[in-house]
DNA sequence: CTGTTAGCGCGTTCAC
DNA sequence: GTGAACGCGCTAACAG
């Protein structure tokens, strides 16, 4: 590759000038300035990162580690990555993304990471899961995006699922809707507190007694077959005894609608339904439409990504909104 | 960050013994190895990479740089990138993934892939496109994963998409099947053509006259509302004049499950449902289990990598094969 | 077997 | 307004 020699000869100045033509155009002749600048252009120079790196030039080069969990089983979350690439790249930060198999980084995962030199580090998973930080790590800057650990006082960045739940209910009950079932995540999983929390708040709100309510929860993480007993115990006679069905993601709304359909029940007439996710690309291909709640990737990697950039002094859990996508499943 | 400087002066050598421990142990003293490891391992040192690169010590610290299209829009394609990532750390290359949100890199997009001086590029994109290579790019080695070029004696490692589609349907014909719908993607989409002549050429082995298959396409690539009336034109009085449904992509195959469902029909009794993509974690929970093919991202991905990382003097599409996923619509 | 020197590409510091 | 020298972290080549 051509470095700044290459430009230097070219232009037939010193090394400084042509650095110089690059961070502090202004404190060069106008003329130099333009030799210079037609021999980076003709030689199509860029100057390298590595070499600003290494001389801890910090205001050029800095970089934000990204470890992410679980990219491979929950693609949709793909939004939180590019959310932290946009914020870093208008900081002028550059990103270097570690994608983990396992649940915690393995040393060669972590070697990998602090070889790159990076100024913070941002650790990632999907499904809001608690996460193990190496001891190692715990030396620089470290924030948690869409996910939690032990040490409750590091900054985390997670989705508000008792207020979107709160929120979506509310608005579901505000519709008329009186018989709500629920289908809940599996007990274990972060979210699943927040959500029957919210799910109770906006009840009461309404007079619901919360022991009138139909609930369930998943067994498992990936127990989506499930549903199908979870409805027909509550289907009577080609009747369900619920107005309405909250589910704990889009994916088990996804299996409710065939379910739903294929026992000629029409939604949201006979059964409205609500999801929550908002899995980009599939949500809007429900037939109609599902109402849901989005999981605010893109804010959760968006502010993740500035509380490092800015050095930001918060602690512990950090709420972000989770809007509800309005659609006709209710 | 600590450096080799710190560990030599912890362990009382030269620098270079330092160095000479990371990578040839054996030209050390065993006694003089241990201090120096006992030093690195106490102050947990990690070589620099870009210091590694700096050098052009190009044996330590190769990297890929990989355009990134449409990662956002179809989230299901990280498998892509997380194959590249795999087969790079295996050959102890590194990764360094830039995200395009337009069509083509803009020029600061280049210029912040050339400062990592990357040794060879991949530029990959979904729903097989065709994409366009900046000539500052093309002195470097570069592969095309899942796209194809103008230039087209590019190595371009592509789906299948005429055997993938052949197989299947001559599954589908083989199980007894006769009076195949198909919906195939939009016209102008690179993968129309393969698709259509795998399945026309399925039809002519089982003796199926061209003209009397039921073929439509999508109007454009987000026009999966278009289903519905597709459908309806073959169902006549709750009878569709169809026994199998050939979708062009799992997202149609979504769309045509809750309509089939939602107008009586039973799947795969009434009307079978063959899609393709094999959309991660979403064609399992279809009910019954999608059969679909398999886009190969895994093995594009994984072949891309090589191609850079070997070498390799290929040129042109290399067709990747498409396994059939047969699960129980058909 | 171990240490010294030199240089990779860049920018800061200090001369000119 | 411009340039020479130095050092960032590392290793190949050469000395000892």
């Amino acid at each position: 590759m051509t470095s700044v020699k290459d430009v230097a000869q070219l232009a037939g100045v010193s090394l400084m000038t042509v650095s110089r033509a690059l961070s502090n155009p202004e404190k060069l002749s106008p003329e130099t300035y333009q030799r210079v600048r037609r021999a980076i252009d003709e030689l199509q120079f860029v100057p390298s990162m590595s070499a600003r790196k290494i001389r801890g030039d910090n205001l050029q080069s800095r970089t934000i580690g990204v470890f992410a969990l679980d990219t491979a089983t929950t693609p949709f979350a793909v939004e939180l990555l590019l959310s932290i690439e946009q914020t870093a790249q208008q900081a002028g930060w550059n990103v270097f993304i570690l994608n983990l198999l396992s649940n915690s980084p393995t040393d060669q995962n972590i070697d990998l990471m602090l070889s790159h030199r990076p100024d913070g580090l941002i650790f990632s998973a999907m499904g809001l899961r608690q996460v193990c930080i190496p001891e190692r790590l715990k030396s620089k800057p470290l924030v948690l995006a869409n996910c939690l650990a032990d040490d409750s006082h590091l900054a985390s960045y997670v989705p508000d699922d008792e207020m979107g739940q709160y929120r979506a209910v509310h608005h579901a009950l505000s519709q008329g809707y009186r018989r709500p079932l629920s289908i809940n995540l599996p007990k274990q999983s972060l979210a699943w507190g927040l959500r029957q929390k919210g799910m109770q708040r906006a009840c009461q709100a309404f007079g619901l007694a919360p022991d009138s309510l139909l609930k369930y929860d998943l067994s498992d993480h990936d127990a989506y077959g499930e549903t199908a007993a979870i409805l027909d115990r509550h289907i009577i006679d080609g009747r369900p005894q619920f107005d309405i069905l909250i589910c704990g993601n889009d994916r088990i709304a996804f299996c409710a609608y065939q379910l739903l359909l294929g026992r000629g029940l029409k939604i949201p007439d006979d059964v409205a339904v609500l999801g929550y996710d908002n899995m980009i690309g599939i949500a809007e291909l429900f037939i109609p439409p599902l109402t849901t709640v989005q999981l605010p990737y893109h804010e959760i990697g968006r502010r993740a990504a500035r509380h490092l950039i800015e050095a930001l002094d918060v602690s512990g859990a950090q709420p972000v909104d989770c809007p509800l996508v309005a659609r006709t499943s209710l």
